[in-house]
DNA sequence: TTCAATCCTTAAACTAGTTTAAGGGTATTT
DNA sequence: AAATACCCTTAAACTAGTTTAAGGATTGAA
């Protein structure tokens, strides 16, 4: 497959969109998002972040896909989270606590991203009303989200979950090796072959 | 036992206080949030939301403890997260997009709650850059212990997950009966007496 | 073009966790 | 003081999910 990490607009302008849905930049504001947030182009592989780094950067996923995970003492992977286009990504624990990291962020398709600095989003935030307020409101969404899969691992069984997962997010379905999507819904991938092979049987 | 629901300090006081580990309030900010902050006596298995209803507070927990919950299509109850003293609860998929719940949220103790309207809380966010950096800050460490409860829901098992537990909630293992746990854990509360049971007998 | 790595599936044996049922203990309500 | 609801544990039978192993299919690197 070919490297498509080309963005057919201008990352920066992305960006500037992306926050239109909540509260829209002045001028002003887009300046310094243009001052403020650094490209980044990412080869697949590629880590953002490292078990025992502090995690230095907030990151805007213009194009391509992330996973953050954390190695067992089995070695083992496990999938928090993916980040695909528009969604942001980094270890808050690490990044506002300037401490060393459980995760690693690793991109698992090639990708381009805009990342801030810890003092620079701190600047944003003491310097702009709307950037507190714009990252108030991304991050109550990341927690509903977070809330509703909490919930879902509660509650139900690993059919229900690949399920769910497949309606929420049928973009990555197809982008995704199964081991990757069976470590985020935290089985192993024998077993979701096993699922996949009964819930195929069904439909026909 | 005796109702033991009088907090030794004004819980306005005690929210104000709150809100000193992030960003103090001032004088101003202070009069506000006497004046949109409202004091709420509530009896045990009273509840502060059920299934159907729109979430139309935000709650601080001044004293006792509250169960947030979901139950599913077998009548079962899904314990989403438990919050005593200095807790902030509430639905926010609810709250914020104004739509009908899925959840409870319950007293399981006598408490004493501050709330507040999702109409006065938005007049603070838009008039006061200070409340929405506090919230997002409050709303941020939530997203961590979730984050933290994720990773542990699909990487270890149910004994491990209850140390866990252990350790980070000592106050409220005493509080709480272990059905009540167990569903938090995600088990049922016979295999929570098994684990109890092991654990017993590993340190004796 | 070949080699190595990762991926996907299958199956058999195993283990973690559930279900059903039952009994005794403790609070809470009347 | 009695009645009721809930709580906690135990045990036996069951089911969901893991482990280990193996083989073939794709993909990426040399």
């Amino acid at each position: 497959m070919l490297e498509q990490i080309q963005p057919t607009e201008d990352p920066l302008q992305m960006l500037i969109d992306n926050f239109k849905q909540f509260f829209p930049l002045s001028t002003n504001e887009q300046d310094e998002v243009k001052r403020l947030f650094t490209q980044r182009i990412v080869k697949r592989k590629v880590f953002l972040l490292q078990e025992g780094e502090v995690c230095r950067h907030y990151y805007f996923v213009v194009s391509g896909c992330f996973k953050m995970f954390a190695i067992d003492t089995n070695f083992r992977e496990h999938n928090l989270q993916f980040a695909a286009e528009g969604d942001w990504i980094a270890d808050f624990q690490s990044f506002y606590n300037e401490e060393p990291s459980r995760l690693y962020i690793e991109a698992v398709e090639p990708a381009i991203v805009l990342q801030i600095q810890h003092k620079d989003l701190l600047y944003l935030y003491t310097n702009y009303h709307k950037f507190d307020r714009n990252f108030r409101i991304i991050i109550e969404r990341k927690l509903m989200e977070y809330q509703n899969r909490i919930l879902l691992n509660i509650s139900t069984n690993a059919d229900e979950r690949y399920v769910v997962f497949q309606k929420q997010y049928p973009q990555l379905i197809n982008r995704l090796p199964s081991t990757q999507i069976a470590s985020y819904l935290g089985i192993t991938s024998e077993f979701l072959s096993k699922i996949r092979k009964k819930a195929s049987g069904k439909k026909q």
